[in-house]
DNA sequence: GTTTCGGTTCTTTTT
DNA sequence: GAACCGAAAC
């Protein structure tokens, strides 16, 4: 390797690339260079004669997995051909491509989204008889199966964990869990989760294939690492068993997917569990100025981190962070948009800025003022293009089209016809489970019922030779277009993405890598963005934040119920990893940051100021003339006014 | 037995 | 909005 490669990394970082054999626990706080670090150690096994084939890079989200291979590839250029990288989802599906057969599935096995698996889920629970002794929803039972499958953890020793006094549940759950992964084998479709279960299937055991899995890869490389949960990190540790190179780069303090059972004890027992592992910890900073660490760790200072690192700051001091407490939610989008257009005006392109929210619904007033201002931005996290219910027709269409036996896909259109509900839908898959496109005329000349229904459809899906996107555009000109106009009032919006998809899909020769990309989500959002260099507002998530970086990050909806989340109120290991989410938020700024805190939760709720604000006070600028409620400050004489009093005030003085 | 319609309630985070 | 539930309509 290059020598003047090696000397753009720090000493710390240095070591690991060059170092990195064996087990290896980078500790790597924000903003130290964690992806560098991975992408050069990449770039220094190849320069070691390592084949690219032989590396595998796992990381969580397909944002993080993205910005992994491009550096690859702008580092290596085509030398980094070759090489496995992705989400764990993603390499999942290309390994159960190939070897769907030993798990009981066929090479084109379909993925289920969460709404296909809940609507599966009802239809199973339907058809299979209701727990006993206790009503519960679809969604509770499927969480609960999923974290049974995600943690490795028997089903009914979760059931039982949480449902201790009803003791038939369990073994309905048992049972349930059977009968519905028959089901998921029956349809050949799987979940997400499924992905990971069987790929963990497919590389443990003695069988040969099995032992070629664990061998395939030299060197595996997980991104992220404090984010996996144990499903994950047993693939994880079978993949790395034979040659026992596994580094694992992480920062306990940005562990924020407890929810899908992430849990911080990996990282942290990660020394313990592989004894020979070495521990590297990247602790400069060069991302953001000390105004912008020096909030970060007062967010974590009554934080319970395993391991301590001083995050040092590298870069000369900014600005102080400043809190924002506008009453309302208009409010709160106006000074948004001034701080905005005020960077914009210092030279700060819009590309360098993000809004950032705990939850999709904060950003739906930001949303509608930049619009009204005409402030061009990108929306991440939330409601995306695949989930929208036309698109979902859209992609049942194709599969119909292209696969023909597909009941999901079937169930979907059907149910689109008028006077087809669950019943009738259930009947005219019957029919056509048993019947092949050629001898569809005999098959409905003996059912006129299932034919009338069919009509209008019917003509459409049938093959007639043309590629697949121009078949699409038939079916929507010649009947779903229509479909859409009787049934909703932004018919032209939607029928205008239903035209993008079926562009999307004339792009694919390969059916199968469509389907698969449409259900990861994969490569849309590239392609959305591509060939469209106007500077945009990003507005996204914190969760869908992690990883990237802006010179100015603004932070809207720091009060309680939003951040932390209600939902998380009463649980502190839940409080926590809200806690780790506001750091996450506070460090991807580089050299400025703005939070703000609107009297106004979602809803119209009188929304107190977030408790976290209470930690970060001392290091933050708060307005002038707003009092500890976060209120304006009101005197009126007299004896001082409680909130509501001072609530009920400002409502008037609004008026 | 089925479908449709109208009113009601809720809306974390991702693969 | 969209998913859900109960009641009316087919």
């Amino acid at each position: 390797m290059d020598d003047s490669i090696l000397n753009l990394l720090n000493p710390q970082q240095r070591v690991v690339v060059t170092e990195g054999d064996g087990a290896c626990l980078v500790l790597a706080g924000a903003g130290s260079g964690k992806t560098k670090t991975i992408v050069h150690r990449v770039s220094y096994l190849l320069s070691q004669g390592v084949e690219p084939g032989d590396i595998l890079l796992l990381t969580f989200t397909n944002k993080a997995a993205r910005e992994m291979m491009e550096r690859c590839t702008a580092l290596l250029g085509h030398a980094s051909q070759g090489i496995w990288g992705g989400t764990f989802h993603h390499i999942a599906n290309r390994i159960l491509r190939q070897e769907a057969g030993r798990v009981g599935f066929t090479p084109r096995f379909t993925i289920m989204d969460e709404d296909d698996k809940k609507k599966l889920l009802k239809k199973s629970i339907k058809s299979f008889g209701e727990p006993p002794e206790r009503a519960m929803k679809p969604e509770v039972i499927g969480s609960l199966l999923s974290y049974a499958a995600n943690t490795l953890t028997p089903i009914e020793e979760v059931v039982h964990m949480r449902f201790s006094r009803v003791d038939q549940l369990p073994q309905w759950f048992r049972d349930f869990d059977t009968f519905f992964r028959a089901r998921k084998k029956e349809l050949n479709a799987m979940d997400f989760d499924d992905l990971l279960v069987y790929w963990l299937e497919l590389v443990s055991g003695e069988s040969e294939r099995a032992r070629a899995w664990r061998e395939r890869f030299r060197y595996v490389l997980v991104d992220e690492y404090q984010d996996i949960n144990r499903l994950q990190d047993a693939i994880v540790e079978r993949l790395a068993s034979h040659h026992k190179n596994l580094l694992v780069v992480g920062d306990d303090a940005q562990s924020i997917y407890g929810f899908r059972g992430a849990d911080v004890d990996h990282i942290r027992s990660f020394p313990k569990r592989f004894p020979t592992a070495r521990m590297f910890p990247l602790t400069i900073n060069y991302r953001s100025t000390p105004e912008i660490l020096g909030v970060a760790n007062a967010a974590l200072k009554e934080h319970q981190q395993a391991f301590q690192k001083e995050l040092r700051a590298e870069r000369p001091h900014g600005v102080r962070a400043r809190l924002l407490e506008p009453l309302t939610l208009e409010e709160e989008a106006q000074a948004v948009i001034d701080e905005v257009r005020r960077n914009q005006r210092n030279g700060i392109s819009l590309n360098d800025q993000a809004v950032l929210f705990r939850a999709s619904a904060s950003s739906v007033t930001m949303e509608l003022e930049l619009q009204r201002e005409g402030i061009p931005y990108i929306l991440r996290g939330g409601m995306r293009f695949f989930q929208q219910a036309h698109i979902k027709d859209m992609v049942a269409a194709a599969k119909v089209m292209r696969y023909w036996h597909d009941e999901l896909a079937w169930g979907r259109l059907t149910e689109l016809l008028k006077g087809v509900g669950p019943a009738a839908a259930t009947r005219i898959w019957m029919v056509m489970k048993e019947v092949s496109p050629d001898d569809l005329e005999e098959a409905l000349a003996h059912n006129p019922g299932v034919a009338t229904l069919l009509k209008p459809i019917l003509r459409h899906l049938k093959d007639n030779g043309t590629d697949l996107a121009t078949r699409l555009n038939e079916w929507l000109n010649g009947w779903y277009r229509t479909y859409l106009e009787e049934n909703y009032d932004d018919a032209q919006e939607r029928t205008d993405d239903c035209i993008a998809f079926c562009s999307f899909v004339s792009k694919y020769t390969d059916t199968e890598q469509l389907f698969a990309d449409i259900a990861l989500s994969e490569r849309f959002e590239k392609d959305a963005t591509e060939g469209n260099d106007t500077p945009r507002l990003v507005c996204s998530t914190i969760h869908q934040a992690k990883g990237l970086e802006w010179s100015s990050v603004i932070l809207i909806g720091l009060v309680d119920g939003a951040l932390p989340h209600y939902r998380s109120l009463n649980s502190l290991l839940e409080l926590e990893e809200e806690r780790r989410l506001l750091y996450v938020a506070v460090t991807r700024a580089k050299d400025q940051l703005i939070l703000s805190s609107a009297r106004e939760g979602i809803g119209g709720q009188y929304a107190l100021p977030s408790r976290f604000i209470e930690d970060i006070k001392h290091v933050i600028d708060r307005p002038q003339g707003v009092d500890d409620d976060g209120l304006p400050v009101i005197d009126i004489g007299g004896k001082p006014l409680g909130i509501l009093d001072k609530v009920m005030l400002l409502r008037k003085i609004k008026h």
